[in-house]
DNA sequence: CGAAATATGTCAACATGGCTGACCTAACTG
DNA sequence: CAGTTAGGTCAGCCATGTTGACATATTTCG
């Protein structure tokens, strides 16, 4: 199994299971899965918003807005890394066909406070269920950490710039909710 | 800390850490850090690409010619799942430019195998060493068994239908590049 | 052998969703 | 009041996906 004819000094400890990494080798399998993952992650939910004649765009933002109700534009240009030009054409969109709803904002009356309408919540949940019907899957076909354990994997990857602000973003979304409910 | 003022009758198991899951509520933190994840996953490549005049699509054909070299078009098109026109644009500037050439079969000389030349293998070993460096640095950061896990974990999320086509693939350029060593 | 299937390439047109650059209004802040 | 900030908008470009139609060479099969 060692590779004899590598120099001794250099020896390597397996990476994980069988699958010997050997010095300088890509990490192909990650990288790799990571493509196959997200693109399969993706387009059941294409495939819905293709019906209402909106694309991936659209998804992100109705997305965000719904996770994070009355964030400000420029809140979600920083997570969605786009520019306002881009955004608005997907936002004007959604606000048109009555799925977001922008609000003038109590203390500073320049911005525009992004919220879901009904409609639009109903279509923010149907897709995430359907994506969360597939990580649900996948996770019970795992072991009882998986959840854990792939949460950090993908805070791992995230830039390290952008961590603390992901997290944070994850944090708040997470404890508004639970005090809507 | 805990939220008193939530029904009790709701009261559920946390289901990993310190992150309780109510019934029916969508796997927020996994949706969203796939999205984050996979963007900052590909930026570092982009930008490298862009200074050969290349985007994520001349990557993705590269990628996976250096992966598999001898690859059918066929191949190349059932991995990617996009048209064979989109393919045929980036193929052919990658072509043109010195970066893939095309073998005629041995057996069916319709065929036209896919290989990477020493310049593309170049620039394909430089962006997988880009991903590596970032996948490296965030298995360093978790537990010994963290390239295992996350292994499992993308290829669960992966759609059933593509499952055994994705290890296969990943399995057979494995071996053909330990041979090659 | 000849017909049909297969592997690949190509033309044309279109949609989506990024981008830059320029410019605008309204509102806040010092 | 002057300058900054939040947001919107117009125009145009580029990358990368799509459909549909068609062409060419080669293999396979009755």
């Amino acid at each position: 199994m060692a590779d004899l004819t590598a120099p001794a000094a250099t020896d390597q400890k397996p990476a994980s299971g069988d699958r010997a990494a050997r010095q300088d080798e890509p990490i192909w399998d990650i990288i790799e899965l990571l493509f196959f993952a997200y693109r399969d992650f993706v387009t059941e939910a294409d495939d819905v918003l293709a019906k209402f004649g909106f694309g991936r765009a659209h998804h992100r933002v109705l997305h965000f807005v719904n996770r994070n109700p009355g964030m400000k534009v420029a809140e979600l240009l920083d997570i969605l890394k786009i520019t306002k030009q881009s955004l608005g054409r997907v936002l004007k969109q959604l606000v048109d066909q009555g799925y977001v709803i922008q609000k003038e904002g109590a203390n500073d009356r320049r911005q525009r406070l992004l919220y879901v309408t009904a409609k639009g919540e109903s279509l923010a949940m149907k897709l995430a269920g359907l994506q969360t019907a597939r990580v649900a899957h996948a996770l019970s076909e795992l072991g009882p950490n998986a959840h854990e354990a792939a949460r950090r994997f993908l805070v791992a990857i995230v830039d390290a710039d952008n961590r603390e602000g992901v997290l944070r973003f994850i944090a708040r979304a997470d404890r508004a909710r639970r005090q809507r409910s």
